[in-house]
DNA sequence: TGAAATGTTGGGGCG
DNA sequence: ACGCCCCAACATTTC
């Protein structure tokens, strides 16, 4: 029997289009897929809770669907060289495969490894599971790395097709010996007391049979109206695939080939599909973004932003974390991604200029606490789209686009429903009043049992005031 | 993937 | 029937 082949998985937890995994069951070696959990490599980009939270039930069901197929799924923890080259002594294991990462310290990790591994004569390959195309791919006519993201999609698209999404394997060898591994409940990625990812379950089922059905429902249903309705957060208009790409529990080639294919089959899909296949294509671009600025997630790509005037006010961001501001489209955001680990991106958009405009805090703050609370967090796509807010990344809104959470609310959540789904206390105002309680008349606050200030907060800011303040600071910076 | 201020226009009420 | 005015609706520009 041949030497054994290690599959280190680790954003790509699926069994369908996993070229790693593929490569190791056409090698005709016995298969170790393995998952090492290394906070320490990931510097102070450690996987945030509600991430550990998805982790745990990812690993869970892909540790179900491996052990069917007859290779078990080995837990490690510690670093991930040392820890590789244990289980390569231990195993006699002859090569390494994996599939690529792109954050900034993985790719430093991951260079390291498969240098030190090919240097002891191991068979180490990385491969692409997790984008479409290879950041360094992607040029313009001179040369260089896009910043814009419309030109950078056309040119992406134009730079060749797409490869078809490779099968799962049908059945994997097992090592001559079992694995010695460690329990997943031992990881302790699940909250304590108190549980506040008691309800995630409601709306997510991680894991590659979870993503599948995403996808399925979003094609039988909402993409049809994709282009209106993913601006409506009282509507379930959006896929929400994003916490299953980011851990690969199913991959970008899937999801375009099923587009693809359902537009295929009926003309009037064509343009909401495309709409789609571009919110896929931010999420291209955002790791393009990263790959030339590996300092996105902590520095301004536009450095005029160097020495802004942000406030200092701890005090202002705890309330826009708790979802106590006093603006209801605002709050009801924040409490959503709190209740669900998921916020509808048109809500993100209005809660992270409020944040970044209104209140003037820092971005990094705003992307910190989404790192810790979304279970879509990822590095590329947070970092690109919160400075992209904030107006100081690359393509970035204009510095004197402020949105105005009461208009947004009354244009996208337009019956309230959205803001009485996620403040209960606010449930009783009719919808002319539901996103401005503070211009409501006394008589109508009272007969929906709101009295401001005390069941519900008066608005932490001014919002004329704020924006003008906002304006004030942003045009500063020009000059 | 904005909002607000300012400018323009055209329908209809009304003397 | 005509002209004046109001203002809603839309367009443009400014931040």
């Amino acid at each position: 029997m041949s030497a054994p082949a290690i599959v280190w998985l680790r954003q790509d937890l699926r069994l369908q289009d996993n070229p790693a995994l593929a490569e190791a069951a056409a090698s005709g070696r016995p298969v170790i897929p393995v998952y090492i959990l290394d906070d320490a490599a990931a510097g102070a980009w450690a996987m945030g809770g509600a991430s550990r939270w998805w982790l745990h039930h990812s690993l869970s069901a892909l540790s179900a669907a491996l052990a069917d197929l007859g290779a078990p799924l080995v837990l490690r923890r510690g670093d991930a060289g040392e820890t590789l080259d244990r289980l390569i002594a231990e195993t006699g294991a002859g090569a390494v495969y994996w599939n690529r990462r792109y954050e900034p310290l993985a790719v430093a990790q991951d260079t390291a490894i498969k240098a030190q591994l090919a240097g002891r004569g191991l068979d180490a390959r990385s491969f692409n599971a997790a984008l479409l195309f290879e950041p360094w791919t992607v040029r313009t006519q001179a040369g260089e790395p896009f910043k814009v993201f419309t030109p950078f999609w056309r040119a992406a698209q134009a730079s060749g097709p797409i490869a078809a999404p490779l099968p799962a394997p049908r059945a994997l060898a097992a090592p001559a010996a079992p694995v010695a591994g460690e329990a997943l409940e031992d990881w302790g990625l699940l909250p304590g007391r108190p549980d506040w990812a008691r309800s995630f379950g409601e709306m997510w089922q991680p894991g590659e049979a979870g993503a599948l059905r995403k996808l399925t429902a979003f094609l039988d249903g909402a993409i049809i109206a994709y282009a209106s309705d993913r601006d409506r957060p009282d509507t379930d208009g959006t896929s929400m695939l994003s916490p299953h790409l980011h851990f690969g529990e199913i991959g970008p080639r899937q999801v375009w080939q099923a587009v693809r294919f359902a537009a295929g089959r009926t003309g009037a899909l064509e343009a909401p599909a495309a709409k789609f296949l571009a919110e896929i294509g931010w999420r291209e671009f955002s790791y393009h973004l990263l790959h030339q600025a590996p300092h996105l997630p902590e520095t301004a790509f536009r450095p005029e932003f160097a020495h802004f005037p942000w406030a200092d006010d701890r005090t202002a961001l705890s309330r826009w974390q708790a979802g106590q501001t006093g603006v209801p489209i605002v709050d009801a955001g924040m409490r959503q991604l709190w209740t669900y680990g998921w916020m509808h991106n048109r809500v993100r958009m209005v809660a992270a200029s409020f944040l970044v405009k209104h209140l003037l805090i820092p971005w990094q703050d705003g992307e910190a606490w989404f790192w810790d609370t979304l279970v879509d967090a990822d590095l590329a796509s947070n970092a690109a789209s919160w400075q992209w807010v904030a107006g100081c990344g690359a393509d970035a809104a204009p510095y004197f686009r402020v949105f105005n959470p009461v208009l947004q609310g009354e244009k996208f959540d337009p019956n309230g429903d959205y803001v009485r789904a996620h403040v209960p206390e606010l449930a009783g105002l009719p919808a002319p009043w539901i996103h401005k309680p503070w211009e409501t008349p006394e008589a109508v606050l009272a007969g929906a049992g709101v009295a401001l200030g005390r069941t519900y907060p008066h608005p932490i800011i001014n919002l004329q005031a704020g924006r003008a303040r906002a304006l004030a600071a942003f045009s500063a910076l020009r000059a």
